[in-house]
DNA sequence: CGTAATATAACCCGTTTGGAGTATAGCGGG
DNA sequence: CCCGCTATACTCCAAACGGGTTATATTACG
C-alpha cells in the first residue's frame, strides 16, 4: 500500500520535483500538489493525505496557517515543513501549529523520502540544526531587578526569585546562600509585607508593578 | 584531539560499560564516572567534560537537576539524557534544564557514540519516538504560549484564587468545596501548565494577563 | 563605644503542599 | 451502551513551608 503523499508549494519547478521524485520512489504516490495553501484546503480533505510537504512562504495565507487549518480537518495527515527559513520564530510556529518535522529546502532529495518514511513511522525528521533549535527553545528567559518597598537590597533579590516561582532551595542556589538563611529572609520579607505565604508575597510583588525591565525573547 | 566524556549513572554495571565503551573508541575518552548527581558536581568542573551521558533515575539529586546545576557551572557543556523514562513530563523538564539530547537506555551501544559526535557537531540526537514527543509538547496547551485558556471553568476560578495568594483551605471555603477537591484540581492546572509549585502557577497566571476583576485581599 | 540594622546560620514544631493512588457520579459523543 | 472528561472526595507519604527561638559577624550611626 502506498503513502499518499500531496504538496503544497508555489513555485511550479520545485513542486514538480518533488511530486516527481515521490512519484518514482518505490512505496509512495503523489496524490495532489497545490500551489496555495487555500487550494490544499479546499483540495486535501477529498484525497486525504497522509503526509504533507508543505512550503513556508506562500502567496496569500502561510504554510504555517495551513498546516494550522489542515490539521484541524485531518488530525491524522502528518505534515512535514520544507522550507528555507532556519530561524526560531518560524520553527516554534511551524511546530506549534502541528508540523511534525521540519526539513530545510538544501535538504537532498532522498532525505525527502526519507523523512516521509520517518514521519510515517511515528518519527520527527529534522536536520541536526534544528534539532537544536527546538531544543533551546525549551530554555527559559530570565528578567532582571526592580525594587520600591523599604526591603534590604537582599530581600528583594529573594522575592524576585520567590515571585518566578522558585523555592527556597532554588533560590539558596542560585544566591550562593544557606537554605535557612533564605528561610529567614523570606520570612522578613513576609512581616515587611503583612503576608503569611509566598504566593502572597509574589501576588504583592507581581501586582505592584515593581517587576524589572523584561525583554521580549525570540521564539517566545 | 579526543572528545571528552563523562558519565552520571548509579548502576556500576552500566556505568562501566559505558565507560568501556567509550575508552574504546576511537576519538572518545572517559574523564570521569561518577554514581551520583551531587559527586559529579564535585567532579566535573576539575575534568571540564565536553559531552555528559546523564541518568534520571539516580540516589538523591536526580539527573535533571544535576542537568540544570552542571549547565550553570559548564554552559559549554553538552549533556545527553540516556534513562528509560520516555514520558513527556521527564523530556520537557530534562531538556528545560538544558539537555541537549535525550536517548533511551534501549539504544545499541554504537548509537551512543553516534548520539556524542552528534551533539558535538551542533546536533541534538533523539529517537524518533523522542523527537515527536518534544515535537508534541509545542503545540500541546502547556508549552508556552496560551496556557491558561486550556484549563476547564473549576480549573479557571481556583487558579484565580489561587494566584491572589489564598491557601487551598480558603479556596475550598469560598468555593464551597472539599479541601482535597481543591487538591486535585490544583494538581491538575500543575500538569496542564508544567509547574510544580502553586506560585509557580500564579507566577504564570499574574504574566499572562488572564487576570478577571481583583478585590483587596483584606486582613487575613 | 554602644546600639541598631543587616546578613548569615542553626534548631524545633506543626501545618501545608505536592505527588501518587483509588473511587464515585454526571455528562456528552460515538 | 460504553468511553472519555470533569468534578467530586478520600488516603498515604514525603517534602516544603511558616513561625518561633537563638546566635554570630559586619556595618552604619550617633
Amino acid at each position: 500500500m502506498n503513502i499518499n503523499v500531496a504538496i503544497v508549494e508555489d513555485s511550479a519547478g520545485v513542486r514538480e520535483n518533488w511530486a516527481k521524485l515521490i512519484a518514482a520512489a518505490p512505496g509512495f504516490q503523489c496524490v495532489a500538489a497545490c500551489e496555495s495553501g487555500e487550494a490544499a484546503l479546499k483540495r486535501f480533505p477529498a484525497v486525504r493525505p497522509e503526509v504533507v510537504l508543505m512550503d513556508i512562504n506562500l502567496p496569500g495565507m502561510s504554510g504555517i496557517e495551513c498546516t494550522a487549518r489542515l490539521k484541524a480537518k485531518l488530525p491524522a495527515t502528518q505534515i512535514l515543513m520544507v522550507t528555507v527559513y532556519a530561524d526560531n520564530e518560524h520553527i516554534f510556529e511551524a511546530l506549534k501549529a502541528g508540523a511534525s518535522g521540519y526539513l530545510l529546502k538544501c535538504a537532498a532529495p532522498e532525505e525527502l523520502t526519507l523523512a516521509i518514511s520517518d514521519v510515517m513511522r511515528g518519527g520527527a525528521p529534522m536536520t541536526g540544526q534544528i534539532a537544536r533549535r527546538v531544543i533551546e527553545l525549551f530554555r527559559r528567559p530570565a528578567t532582571d531587578s526592580g525594587p520600591i518597598t523599604e526591603l534590604t537590597q537582599r530581600e528583594r533579590e529573594i522575592l524576585e526569585l520567590l515571585a518566578k516561582g522558585y523555592a527556597n532551595k532554588e533560590i539558596a542556589t542560585r544566591l550562593n546562600a544557606n537554605l535557612e538563611t533564605v528561610r529567614v529572609h523570606v520570612r522578613h520579607i513576609y512581616e515587611k509585607l503583612h503576608v503569611h505565604s509566598r504566593t502572597e508575597a509574589a501576588a504583592r510583588y507581581l501586582d505592584s508593578g515593581e517587576r524589572g525591565a523584561r525583554q521580549a525573547v525570540a521564539g517566545r
